[in-house]
DNA sequence: TTTCAAAAGTGACAAAAGTTACCGAACATC
DNA sequence: GATGTTCGGTAACTTTTGTCACTTTTGAAA
C-alpha cells in the first residue's frame, strides 16, 4: 500500500504517506456514478488512485459542459480549497472509467498544509495546473468555432485515454460542447474528409 | 500606513503587516498601463492597493478576452500560485484606473505561508474566489448567447466601478467580449428598446 | 430471424453572429 | 468655422450554428 501511494504521488514525503495510510477512507465508484453534485457540500479532498473522473461545469436549465479530466495520480483541486472554508461544490464530476478515491476529511487537509512540505506542494501545484487548464478551456470556446473546439476536445480526449480510438457517441460529444448531435456529425463528417479521422459506430479513430 | 493597510486587507495580522511594511516595494501604474504581459516571468506576488486591473487572456492572432477585475483590497491570485514555482504568466493585466500595487518578491510570499495563518488563509480564499470567478465566465461563453453575455458583462462593469454609467465605447466592449462592434451596437440598440439601458456617446447608463 | 432501440446521416430551413460598406453625429483642435 | 477623427447607426449579405423531420444503419435482445 505504502508502495502503491508513492507510485501514484510519488512527490509525497514517507511521513505523509504515513498520515495518509492512517487516515485514509478509500471508495469505490463505478462508471457513470455521480461522485460530486453541484451546490453539494465538499466534506472531503479526494485523490484518485484509479480510473477516471469526468468534470462537468452544469447550466441551470440543464446543460453539461465538460471541463476536465481527473485521473489517477490526481486531485479535486476545487474539493481542496473549497475545502478549507467549508463551501458548496462548483462543479459535477462523473465517473468515466471505474474509479477508486482517497478521502481525506477537511481538517485533516487543512492541518497537513502546514505539517507537510510535499502535501502543500501539491497542493498549489494541482491547483495552478488545474487553473491553467480551465484556462485553455476558456481560449477554446472564447477564441475558437466549433470545428477546432471539436479538435481540441479530441485530442484531450486522445490524452486522457491514452489511445486513439475513442469510445464516444456524436450524442455525448454534443452534450460535452453544449451543442447538437447533428452539428458534431456534421463536424465529423468534414474532419472524416479531410483525414484526420475514421468514423465507425461508436468509435472514432483519430488520425492526427 | 499600517492602518491604511489594515482597512484593504482587515484580515491580515499585526505581525503580517508589519512584514509587508518592512519589505514591501510600492509601485504607480497609470490607466492604460499593462503591468504583466502573456508569457513574461512572475517574479512578485501583487497586492492591489489603489485603483482597478482588468484582467484578460490573450490568443495568438491578437484577441483579447476579459476575464475579471481586480481591484484595491485583492491580490493578483495566479501571481501568487505561480510564483512558487517560478513560471510564467497566463494572463495579460491592464490598468483601468490608475493603480498602486505592493510587489512581494517570491520567497517572501512562500515563507509567509507557513508563518502566517491570515496570508495563508488571504492566498486560498483568493484563489477560491478567482477560480469561482473564471468558472461563471465559463458560464456565460459556454451556455449563453451574445445577448445573455452582453448583460452579464455590463452588470459586472457596474459591480466592478459601482456606478451605473459606464465610460465604455462599443470597441472596447466588443473586443473585450471577442466580438465585432456592430455586434455590440445592435444589441445595445434592442436593449435600450426594452428599457434596459440608456444610450450615449461614450456612455451606457445601466438601468437593470 | 425478427424486432427494437440507439446511433448516425442528411436535407431543409431558421436564427445568430460575423463582415462589409457606408453614413452621419459628436468632439477636439487648429 | 473648417477639418479630421472617433464613435455609433444601419442595411445587406455571408457564414456558422441550431433545429426539425425523416431515413438508414447497426447491434443487441427476444
Amino acid at each position: 500500500m505504502p508502495e502503491q501511494l508513492k507510485k501514484l504521488f510519488p512527490s509525497f514525503s514517507k511521513e505523509l504517506i504515513q498520515d495518509i495510510i492512517a487516515n485514509q477512507v478509500i471508495k469505490n465508484f463505478s462508471s457513470g456514478e455521480i461522485i460530486m453534485r453541484t451546490g453539494e457540500y465538499i466534506k472531503n479532498t479526494v485523490l484518485i488512485t484509479k480510473g477516471t473522473i469526468k468534470v462537468y461545469r452544469e447550466d441551470i436549465d440543464g446543460g453539461e459542459f465538460f471541463m476536465y479530466y481527473l485521473q489517477s495520480g490526481q486531485a479535486c483541486a476545487l474539493s481542496m480549497v473549497c475545502a478549507i472554508n467549508n463551501e458548496k461544490s462548483q462543479i459535477m464530476a462523473k465517473v468515466d472509467e471505474d474509479a477508486e478515491l482517497i478521502m481525506v476529511p477537511l481538517p485533516l487537509m487543512d492541518k497537513w498544509m502546514m505539517q507537510h512540505r510535499t502535501w502543500y506542494e501539491f497542493v498549489i501545484g494541482s491547483y495552478r495546473n488545474r487553473f491553467e487548464e480551465v484556462l485553455e478551456v476558456i481560449d477554446s470556446i472564447a477564441f475558437r468555432a466549433m470545428d477546432e473546439r471539436l479538435e481540441f476536445y479530441l485530442k484531450r480526449q486522445v490524452e486522457a485515454c491514452g489511445c486513439k480510438e475513442l469510445k464516444l457517441s456524436h450524442q455525448e460529444i454534443g452534450s460535452d460542447l453544449n451543442t447538437s448531435r447533428e452539428v458534431i456529425s456534421r463536424l465529423l463528417k468534414k474532419m472524416e474528409q479531410r483525414g484526420l479521422v475514421k468514423l465507425q459506430r461508436n468509435q472514432i479513430e483519430i488520425l492526427m
